[in-house]
DNA sequence: CATACGACTGTATAGACAGCATGTC
DNA sequence: CTATACAGTCGTATG
């Protein structure tokens, strides 16, 4: 038993002095004591105290370390950041691991608390399994993230195989229909609450009237969005901000650029100036300004901004700290890369689009997601309310607010039944020790919350039957006397976290030499290379052309263009090509290019690996020299150059031109003249 | 008859996790 | 089905 006094010690060395709503709420209900707990509440609603006064409490106990697991790299980042501090009162530590930033291994054997994303811990346990036993409790923020489509299966696997052990276990997640299904699931004690520190008003716009669900109507008098983003300003003595949630790329442009005159004519001349240093910043972010930067400035400099996967990741960061902090950017129009995760609390929050394409027609976001982006409006410490407007079609209003403004929320649904994903975590479960044979991994599907919550699980263990043929098939998971085993290729795949498929692809190319731009060709056809770069109707027949002369012996398909596109910015970038006139080109904007060049090295590697693995010398020596390039964006020349510490592209490229053509030379220079040498 | 501008048509569409071993301008 | 922005094209009014 955890007494008062100490309750009020930790919370004293937490830096809080009193409980809100929520946290007196699951206090009252054995919060502290229960060893698995599911905490359903809304955004900002101070579910993060509750899991410091858990790991508080847990450590009063025990010295087991603490998993803390979030969706998000930024998340991981902000919350190591975050605990860093609040945790130092307890003398505790602190780790974070994901895919940008690790620690090694022994290392994070020693920290209290480790920071990371689900597929991080995901591909841990793949690679140690002892970390189970080794560990005291797990808490998982934005577990309802479990039903996302594309990613919410490997949160699904991890907490099967860790509700399946001793740890102690602390789901928080956003307000959801089926809370208590999970919790059931979870054997977790289910705490929920409507709790919001600050009133949320809703707001319908239909473009000729704003209805407050308040009572007021205001008439819309100009362009509705610049309506709201008037509105939204004059918010706190015309301290507002405001975000608004697009559905497209495009349009996050357009709504900055038609904002932009509007901000622009509300802003201090401190604030215009802090919005032109920015700019500038913003500028300078790359090494040449492409078309999409220079309008990103010159949206800064007027105090707006967009913001999507498009925008160089320095542009991005630029944008989120000028809006929290320096507060000189006052409206960022963003699709989904804002909604979930990062703390970034606005006056406003307008869902300018409450429909989004997908497949061959537009469809309405669910409730949550709705909520999700509305959740962002108000800031808990600062502001007494935070509202938030939906815009739609006169003629939508009524049901737009039956939906999202009375309508049920929806229930979770397990995303585990699809065979790519099946086939996944299939060979992870008998590569990594989980499961020994088809009874046990049966055994294994048999607890997880699609079997939970269907109630059968026939059609999911046979499409489990089929994965593992097909895994067998590719030599990756042998069957011998009832008992499945991983062999080394399959065990390696496993740890390496590519689609078994992938593997298979790369393992089959080894049988005939590739050259370099073959070999970038291979790694398109890897699940991880999609979504492949679209191929534009005018683009088509260049692109055919340039196919037939360069990739004579691929069979040709629907995918082949974009695959050749694909590979053809690779080729760019690691044959230096003038970067932005390869992106302007290709009308590829400067984020997709170093996304996309992460993933690729990433995969030359694990290609280099299984070459080295299934002892394919020629493989390799294509390989290993690509992987270098496409990490660094060189010329095969400048290789022994990038060797050296502190030398890069640019660095390598001015010494290579000045004669400078190998390390031994490079060293022989000594340190003064080849700094002299690269500087310019 | 040349130009400017508006109506119309065709086309395309969000995001982001992982390995490994250290350091770009 | 319940979308929309933009670029390119065509057509018409205007000088």
């Amino acid at each position: 038993m955890v007494s008062t006094f100490q309750q009020q010690d930790a919370l004293a060395k937490l830096g809080y002095s009193e409980l809100n709503p929520l946290q007196r709420k699951a206090l009252a209900e054995g919060f502290l004591e229960s060893p698995r707990t599911l905490v359903c509440a809304p955004t900002a609603s101070g579910k993060t105290l509750l899991a410091l006064l858990a790991m508080a409490r847990h450590f009063a106990a025990s010295s087991k370390p603490v998993f803390y697991v979030v969706p998000l790299r930024a998340l991981a980042s902000e919350k190591h950041r975050e605990f860093k501090q609040s945790l130092a009162s307890f003398g505790k530590t602190v780790g974070l691991s994901t895919g940008d930033f690790d620690s090694s291994s022994t290392e994070l054997a020693s920290f209290d608390v480790l920071i990371m994303t689900s597929e991080k811990l995901d591909s841990l346990l793949r690679h140690d399994k002892t970390w189970l036993e080794r560990a005291g409790l797990f808490v998982f923020d934005e577990i309802h993230l479990l039903a996302d489509g594309s990613r919410g299966a490997t949160l699904e696997m991890v907490l099967t195989k860790i509700k399946r052990s001793e740890c102690k276990i602390l789901g928080l997640s956003a307000t959801v229909a089926n809370a208590g299904q999970l919790a059931q699931w979870l054997g977790a004690q289910l705490i929920q609450s409507d709790y919001r520190p600050t009133k949320l008003v809703i707001g319908l716009c239909d473009g000729e009237r704003l209805h407050m669900e308040d009572g007021d109507v205001v008439n819309v008098s100009e362009p509705p969005a610049s309506h709201l983003a008037r509105m939204a300003l004059a918010e706190k003595n015309g301290k507002g901000q405001a975000l608004f949630f697009v559905a497209t790329r495009p349009s996050t442009q357009a709504v900055a650029k038609q904002l932009a005159p509007v901000v622009r004519a509300q802003l201090t001349p401190e604030e215009l100036a802090q919005c032109k240093v920015l700019s500038e910043k913003v500028l300078k972010a790359l090494p040449v300004p492409t078309h999409q930067c220079r309008l990103l400035a010159e949206c800064v400099a007027q105090g707006v901004a967009f913001h999507h996967a498009g925008c160089e990741g320095t542009q991005r960061a630029l944008i989120e700290d000028a809006f929290k902090h320096s507060r000189c950017v006052k409206i960022i129009a963003a699709t989904t890369t804002l909604a979930v995760g990062l703390d970034l609390p606005a006056s406003w929050v307008v869902v300018r689009d409450i429909k989004r394409f997908s497949g061959s027609f537009s469809d309405y976001l669910t409730k949550m997601e709705v909520s999700q982006m509305c959740g962002r409006a108000g800031r808990p410490k600062f502001d007494s309310k935070g509202t938030a407007v939906l815009m739609c079609q006169p003629r939508e209003l009524k049901s737009v607010r039956d939906k999202y403004v009375f309508g049920p929320l929806e229930d979770l649904y397990s995303q585990l039944s699809s065979e790519p994903i099946l086939r996944f975590h299939a060979l992870a479960l008998v590569a990594s020790g989980y499961a020994a044979s088809f009874e046990k991994l049966f055994e294994f599907f048999h607890s997880t919350f699609y079997a939970h919550q269907y109630g059968e699980v026939e059609q999911l263990l046979s499409v489990v039957e089929k994965v593992v043929g097909q895994l067998k098939d590719m030599d990756f998971l042998r069957e011998r006397k009832g008992q499945l085993l991983a062999t080394p290729a399959g065990k390696r795949v496993a740890e390496l976290y590519v689609d078994p498929l992938s593997a298979h692809g790369f393992i089959q190319s080894m049988a005939k030499p590739l050259d370099d731009f073959g070999f970038l060709m291979v790694l398109q056809r890897a699940t991880e290379s999609r979504p492949l770069l679209s191929v534009k109707r005018a683009e088509e027949q260049l692109l055919w052309d340039e196919w037939f002369a360069r990739v004579p012996d691929d069979a040709a398909d629907e995918e082949s263009l974009q695959r050749y596109k694909s590979a053809k910015l690779l080729d760019a970038w690691i044959t230096e090509q003038n970067e932005d006139a390869v992106l302007e080109n290709l009308d590829v904007p400067p984020g997709v290019l170093h996304g996309r060049v992460k993933i690729q090295e990433w995969l030359a590697y694990a290609y280099s690996e299984l070459a080295h693995l299934l002892n394919q010398s020629t493989a390799l020596r294509v390989a290993r020299p690509m992987r270098k390039r496409l990490q660094y964006g060189v010329k095969d020349e400048l290789l022994p150059l990038i060797a050296m510490r502190g030398v890069g592209r640019v660095r390598a490229r001015r010494l290579f031109d000045k004669g400078i053509r190998t390390r031994e030379a490079a060293e022989a220079l000594g340190e003064e003249k080849l700094k002299e040498m690269w500087k310019d």
